[in-house]
DNA sequence: GAACCGTGGAG
DNA sequence: TCTCCAAGGTT
């Protein structure tokens, strides 16, 4: 790796500085940002640590308000049951984050007496925990000097010494960089500055660079490459999959089931499917089942494939059991449907009739 | 290193 | 409609 200090363009304490007086002159106000040159609350800062992975900011302030209105302490969200924090969880996406969120919240409270351990390395351990967020917490809520550096840092940081090393392979060098910036004064201010750094002026796209602290200094700037940092490799291609969902009626209650543990929708509640792939084989009913195929097919684009999902509405004869073909799950009253990942938020609005409310996201199905 | 893991807003 | 990508972590 480079020479830290030959690849900035200025001394760190220079370029720290300007931060902290471009921070301090009018940072945004966010529910769990402390007041600048205080310390945040651990519980509140890795809770919105844990919810703002790869999510925005616009996205997680209502989450972040839900979760601390029903669990306003770690103790209670430790005490909280599974199904209820899933359910809180529900179309925030990244489900596994909310396992490990609990799973951390009950190591805090079981291994650590209720409270959060105040080293980068004591909280990289932590379930759902990583270098950014150790780091993070370290700085904002306990004062040390530590380096977070996520991917507004990452882009900040690649135009300010013009590195063309192309992610992820950068990291590295970033971190680094942003370990060499940090001041021992004020470090989780400087973390904030950072973000927001990137997030309202270094933005990705049409930055600002007449309101950047450091303008005069930026390598990328002067040398015209600020739309070429950081170098990102190029993109994959999605594969698209296919698959049945099951809206299974009966006396205005629907079967829903529990996805398993891990994996996709891992631990979510979910209408029963047949497997998502791109050939799946044809849904096999029980006899007797009647099956109203709807002429409409929900669509939905993960992270790294697209699906098309048929939805069919069964009604099991009086005296079957859904758990026979269906697995595990349990009847609950239409009306009451809640807590659903957004793409099995479709298949309801879909079954219900209610697909107008989701224009563009339902396609004609296929002959069946 | 690379694959896996959601969702929604912006342009 | 389509592409990009956001306060990443785990395996």
């Amino acid at each position: 790796m480079p020479d830290v200090l030959a690849a900035l363009p200025a001394a760190p304490a220079v370029l720290a500085a300007r931060l902290l007086a471009w921070y301090d002159a009018g940072h945004r106000a966010l529910p769990w940002r402390p007041e600048a040159g205080a310390l945040g609350d651990p519980y509140r800062v890795w809770l919105s640590e844990v919810m703002l992975q790869q999510t925005t900011v616009a996205a997680v302030i209502p989450y972040f308000e839900k979760f601390l209105a029903s669990w306003p302490t770690l103790a209670e969200l430790a005490a909280a049951e599974d199904a209820a924090v899933m359910a809180a969880w529900a179309g925030l996406g990244y489900y596994s984050r909310a396992r490990n969120l609990l799973a951390c919240a009950r190591a805090v409270a079981a291994e650590h007496g209720g409270r959060f351990p105040d080293t980068e390395e004591g909280l990289r351990a932590l379930p759902g925990v990583g270098p950014y967020t150790a780091a993070a917490v370290a700085a904002i809520a306990f004062g040390r000097r530590a380096a977070a550096v996520d991917g507004n840092v990452e882009r900040i940081l690649a135009r300010l010494t013009d590195d063309a090393t192309p992610l992820p392979a950068f990291k590295p060098a970033a971190r680094a960089l942003g370990l060499a910036l940090v001041p021992a004064e004020r470090p989780g201010d400087f973390a904030q500055a950072a973000i927001d750094l990137g997030a309202l002026v270094c933005r990705p796209r049409e930055p600002d660079c007449l309101l950047c602290p450091w303008r005069d200094v930026c390598r990328a700037r002067a040398a015209g490459t600020i739309s070429q940092r950081p170098l990102r490799p190029p993109k994959a291609e999605k594969p698209h999959r296919r698959g049945t969902a099951f809206w299974v009626e009966r006396d205005g209650c629907v079967w829903l089931v529990r996805r398993p543990a891990k994996g996709l929708l891992g631990g979510m509640a979910a209408f029963p499917c047949t497997e998502w792939s791109a050939d799946p084989p044809p849904a096999a009913l029980p006899p007797g089942w009647a099956a109203t195929p709807l002429n409409a097919t929900v669509r939905h684009v993960f992270t790294h494939f697209s699906l098309d999902l048929a939805v069919v509405k069964l009604s099991p004869p009086p005296q079957a059991d859904p758990a026979t073909a269906f697995g595990p799950g349990a009847w609950v009253p239409m009306e009451k449907i809640d807590g659903l990942p957004t793409v099995m938020e479709k298949v309801r609005a879909a079954a219900m009739g209610k697909n107008k409310t989701l224009r563009g996201d339902s396609v004609p199905s296929r002959t069946p």
